[in-house]
DNA sequence: TATCATTTGTAGCGAGTGCTACAATTCTGC
DNA sequence: GCAGAATTGTAGCACTCGCTACAAATGATA
């Protein structure tokens, strides 16, 4: 059902976690940016990401080639649906990592720096216990 | 005190979390490799990593450059003393992580899959809270 | 509209990590 | 000791993601 990836060596999931990473980054980022100023330029990106505009700029003709990102030249970035759908994807699993993390009384500061890491290495079975524990802590 | 790095944007820290993996990773490899049979050499990094052996060498030299590894030319490779407290430091991180999973009821394979990419982006914040939680779990 | 600042694109560099193919060395078994 | 297996090294390729320097396009302002 899932990918056919090498799953079993712990350090290749990893691997494969890394490789997805910028995407999942990048258009939560797109999406956030629209919703809040109602466009995202590359500059906006670059700000947030804290590199150079050259890196944005290649990094959205990959995910442009890949489906993820819309944009013609000096023009704002959108997302295509299917970029939607990973941003909404994300950012979902983002913020069950920061809820968890804040409830495992973890500084915000802190909780928000780490959360941007971890995230990406977080599998179905801990995003669920993540998820339970957010609930018990609230419902107590 | 820490380091005079750009550790405010949260990318900026995942950045350099991810700069320093390979080196943790392979050090508390070989640490590990040693301890169980005595010897570490290449292609048993190369079995462990999941890489080819052509990998494994190039980063084995970057890292005895860095001064974390020892090695002569088709022989085994050995811990600095510098490499060695690495590994320790690394392990110890690891294991935190790993029995923190564990203890929060993710099953043992996602726990150990997970671990090996969440450990490099818990902060010592977030690893005290983990520490905190075994502790409370484990003695109730 | 002409000018100037901002933004974006392009060229070209380096570091890191993956690979295959092939060469050199070491180890093993006869 | 010697042949062949196993291991390690080297050459060379690809991809990703940083960067600076400079060019082109856009936008704002006089
Ligand atoms: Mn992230
Ligand atoms: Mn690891
Ligand atoms: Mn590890
Ligand atoms: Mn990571």
């Amino acid at each position: 059902m899932s990918e056919p990836v090498k799953r079993n060596n712990p350090f290749a999931k990893v691997r494969a976690d890394h490789a997805a990473e910028t995407a999942e980054d990048y258009v939560e980022a797109v999406s956030d940016m629209v919703h809040r100023t109602g466009e995202c330029r590359v500059r906006d990106l670059a700000k947030i990401m804290g590199v150079s505009h050259v890196t944005v700029t290649r990094i959205v003709t990959r995910l442009q080639e890949q489906g993820l990102i819309e944009t013609e030249p000096y023009r704002p970035v959108r997302l295509t649906s299917s970029g939607e759908k990973l941003a909404a994807n994300s950012r979902q699993r983002h913020e069950i990592v920061l809820q968890f993390l804040l409830a495992l009384g973890v500084p915000q500061d802190d909780a928000e720096r780490d959360t941007e890491g971890i995230e990406h290495h977080v599998g179905q079975a801990t995003l669920d216990r993540m998820a339970a524990f957010i609930r018990e802590r609230s419902g107590d």
